[in-house]
DNA sequence: CCTTCAGGTTAACGACCGCTAACCTCCCTG
DNA sequence: CAGGGAGGTTAGCGGTCGTTAACCTGAAGG
C-alpha cells in the first residue's frame, strides 16, 4: 500500500467532483468533459482511471451503501459490548445509529443526494448489490426500533425507518440564500431530537 | 369552459405520463418519443400541445407548487374561521396542513418526486417562480409551527419544517418487492403521528 | 361542396455526448 | 542511457436527442 503523504489520489479527486456534479445536475445532465475539467484534466483522460461514466456512478453508490452499512454494524457491535445482543440497551444503540447517519448526511451531502436519486441508472448487477446493502442497513435499524417499541408491527417499523431517513436526509434541500441557517451542531442536535420524537410517536400506539 | 364529459384532455394525459416518466428515469433520461408513445402519439406530435420538453417540466413544477400553496392557504382560512388569526387554534391548523401534505404525497408520488429533484432543469424565470411558491408554502408552515412552539427560533423552525417535508415525502422510496406495505390509511396515520412527534421534539427545548 | 384547422404523420437536421484511436511526454528503472 | 508504462493530449466516430419542416387527414362550418 502506498504511503499517504501525497494527499488524495487522482481517482479520489475524480469521484469527489463527479459526486458533486451528479448531485447538482443529475447523472445525465453532466458530461465527461465537465468532470474532467473539474479535476484539471479534460474529457477522455478520465478513461485512464475508470472504465466509463457508469463505472464512476457505480463506485460512488456502492461505496456509500457499504460505508453506511459498515459504520452501522461497527456502532452496533460497540454498543453490544461483546454480548449476544440479548442484554444490549436499544436506546443507546438507536442514538448511535442516528448520530452516525446524521454525520454522514451533514458531511457528505452530495453522496446522500445521489444515494436515493440515481440508483436506477446503474447496471443490473450493480443496482442489485446496492439495493442489497441498503436493505441490510434498513433491516438493522428495523431490528433495533422493534426492540425499543415492541408494539410496532414490522411493516410499520420499516416505513417509520424509511421516513426517518427522509427526515435526516433532508438537509440538502435547505436553501442557499441569505436566510440564516443553524450551525452544524445545532442542526445535528435538532435532527437527532426530531428523529427520536418521530420514532416515539410511531411506536406508542 | 368546456364541458367535462370527455375525460382528461390530451394535454392532461401528456402531463401525467411525462410526470411519471420524469420521476422514474429523470428529466434527461426520458426522450420525447417515449412521452409521445406513452399517450399513443409519437415524438414530435407533442409539439402541437407544448412548446418543448422544458415547457412540460415547467408546467408540472409550477402546478405542483401552486397546488400545495393554494391548498394550504385554503386550509388555513378554513381553520381560521374568518378571524384575523389571533385566536385560531394552531394545533388544529397544523394537523390540517399535515393532512393535506400527506394526501398529496400519497396520491401524487411522481409529482412529489419531481418537486425536489428536477428544479434545477428549469429556465431561470420558471425556477424563480417555483422557488417563490415553495418559499411561501414553507413560511406558512413556519408561522404555524412557531405559534405552537414559541420557544423554537426561526432558523430552527424552518429547518424543522424542511425535515418534516423530507419525512412526509419519503413514501416514494418504499421498495416495490414482496415485503408487505402498510395500507394507505395506516400509512397516513403513521406519517401524521411521526410528523407531530418530530415537531414536538423539536419544539420542546 | 369547398375551406379551414386542429392534430397528427415521417424525414431530416444540427448539436451533443460517450467513447476510442492515435499520439505525446515525462519519470522510473535495469 | 535505452525503454516502457502511467497518464495525459486532440481528433473524430457513431449514436441519440430535441426540434423543425413538410405533408396528410378527418371533422366542423358556412
Amino acid at each position: 500500500m502506498a504511503t499517504r503523504i501525497d494527499g488524495p489520489t487522482r481517482r479520489e479527486q475524480i469521484l469527489k467532483e463527479a459526486a458533486r456534479l451528479f448531485a447538482e445536475r443529475g447523472f445525465h445532465g453532466v458530461g465527461v468533459d465537465e468532470i474532467g475539467a473539474a479535476v484539471g484534466i479534460s474529457g477522455p483522460g478520465l478513461y485512464r482511471h475508470f472504465a466509463g461514466k457508469d463505472a464512476m456512478l457505480a463506485e460512488l453508490l456502492v461505496g456509500i451503501s457499504g460505508q453506511l452499512l459498515t459504520g452501522a454494524r461497527r456502532r452496533l457491535a460497540e454498543a453490544d459490548g461483546g454480548g449476544d445482543g440479548t442484554d444490549r440497551n436499544p436506546e443507546e444503540v438507536l442514538d448511535s445509529l442516528i448520530e452516525g447517519h446524521i454525520d454522514f448526511a451533514l458531511d457528505d451531502r452530495p453522496l446522500i443526494t445521489l444515494h436515493d436519486r440515481e440508483l436506477d441508472r446503474l447496471r443490473d448487477s450493480d443496482r442489485k448489490l446496492v439495493r442489497q446493502l441498503q436493505r441490510q442497513y434498513v433491516e438493522l435499524w428495523v431490528e433495533i426500533v422493534r426492540e425499543m417499541y415492541p408494539a410496532l408491527a414490522e411493516p410499520s417499523a420499516r416505513s417509520a425507518v424509511h421516513s426517518v431517513f427522509g427526515l435526516l436526509n433532508s438537509t440538502p434541500h435547505l436553501g442557499r440564500p441569505g436566510s440564516p441557517l443553524p450551525g452544524r451542531d445545532t442542526m445535528a442536535t435538532l435532527l437527532h431530537r426530531m428523529a427520536r420524537g418521530a420514532f416515539a410517536a410511531a411506536g406508542t400506539a
